[in-house]
DNA sequence: TAGTGGTCTAGACCACCTG
DNA sequence: AGGTGGTCTAGACCACTAC
């Protein structure tokens, strides 16, 4: 692959070993560039990546270091810049489905505006309650276009992502997240057993794909307390 | 400033006015490299900051497209990737806060770990309601080193982020929030007049600043329905 | 003042998409 | 096949930090 990939997962490697300490100063990046037999552009390519992960920051004219540690991306906390509910977010785990609904119909008025649809072009509808180790995980509530790709109870028993990047070659690329608190109603008291009015945790989500456009408009609601997310923010430029 | 800034800011206003519409190719970037009379590699670091806000995308072999618009930054969303409750967030609005509680004392093990302190070293610890339009909008309880900065009630009645930019040059330049929705309890839903166990949206933050040290604990508690946070997510490398 | 990271260049070649 | 964006280079100068 390319060189700066492969310098920016040489030195991650060595920071998270500890070969690199948490608060150290880095080598310089014209000891990395004569390291890696490299331009010192290209080796700045790979510092950005790492910059952006949050795992080094620089500062001009003193240094590069090690950002001290923030804790293990423990299980408990789940990342809120990754796709949820995915193998990326729980790998080795198993991921199960129950299908509550299922159908086809025209979208409402802000299903058009969320999936920049026209009144007439019909959508899928479908909810879930997702089990993860045999514990009940989120209900989603999916609305996706009938144009993207052609769904049944098969495919929504196992991921929709994997199915849509074998299927149409379509990969969620970004996304817009509307995260809110809110009392559960009795659709989804019901789903996630617990009680009428108790806490959940609402994410509303618009994915798009990589060619820009929106592929599916989705909530998920998670039980109060049990699903935390995490997000770390760098806003240095 | 720099070269790839103005040609930033020039472009991104192109966008916002709808000079480039929204879907359209832009023009190549060899075109913008003449237009602009800079190097390639100048311009692409424009075009990088306005991908990574999530304005634009690039394909290889195709082009580079405005995305489509998702919706402007309304008043009712709040960027989550931004510090909470500042002047980035509320532009030309009034901000006011209540102090419930001002003290400083020796941390607990759960703040010792957050802030990378020792067992000895004291903190401050408040409790704000913070008041903007004259409504209630957030429950802040903050944990902050004494040796950061002198604090007193009346720094806390305005910006604290303001006052240490001004008084240590310290910066927020990252954070680690962990988000959850929870019960309100009796000293939360007293101060954001609801009924306790209403439902809450809660922040808790580990503030860093420029040189990677840890420099606020805090927990932010919002009203359920009433605050809801927007992030943009951008996976593509 | 010395050393570090940040910006910028002109030009080459590669990878990918579209006709 | 042609055109686009992606990677990479060697070298120069600037901005900032630390001593």
């Amino acid at each position: 692959m390319y060189k700066y990939r492969q310098i920016y997962s040489d030195i991650k490697k060595n920071i998270l070993t500890n070969h690199y300490r948490a608060g150290a100063l880095l080598p310089t990046q014209e000891f990395f560039s004569k390291k890696y037999d490299v331009s010192r552009i290209t080796l700045k390519k790979a510092l950005e990546l790492l910059e952006k992960e949050g795992l080094i920051f620089s500062k001009q004219g003193s240094g590069t270091y090690v950002r001290k540690q923030i804790g293990d991306p423990s299980d408990e906390l789940l990342p809120l810049d990754l796709p949820i509910g995915t193998t990326h977010t729980h790998r080795d785990q198993e991921i199960k489905s129950k299908i509550l609904h299922f159908s086809a119909r025209l979208p409402n008025e802000e299903e058009q505006i969320n999936l920049s649809i026209n009144s007439n072009e019909p959508v899928y509808e479908y909810k879930r309650v997702r089990i993860i180790n045999n514990k009940i995980y989120s209900f989603e509530h999916t609305i996706m276009p009938v144009s993207i790709v052609a769904l049944d109870e098969k495919v929504l028993s196992s991921s929709v992502y994997d199915y849509l990047g074998r299927e149409v070659q379509l990969q969620l690329t970004d996304a817009r997240r509307v995260i809110f608190a809110e009392k559960a109603n009795k659709e989804i008291s019901n789903a996630l057993k617990i009680e009428e009015n108790d806490p959940v945790l609402t994410i509303e989500q618009v994915a798009y794909d990589q060619n820009g456009h929106a592929f599916e408009f989705s909530k998920s609601s998670f039980q109060y307390n049990k699903t935390k997310f995490v997000l770390d923010i760098h806003l240095k430029k």
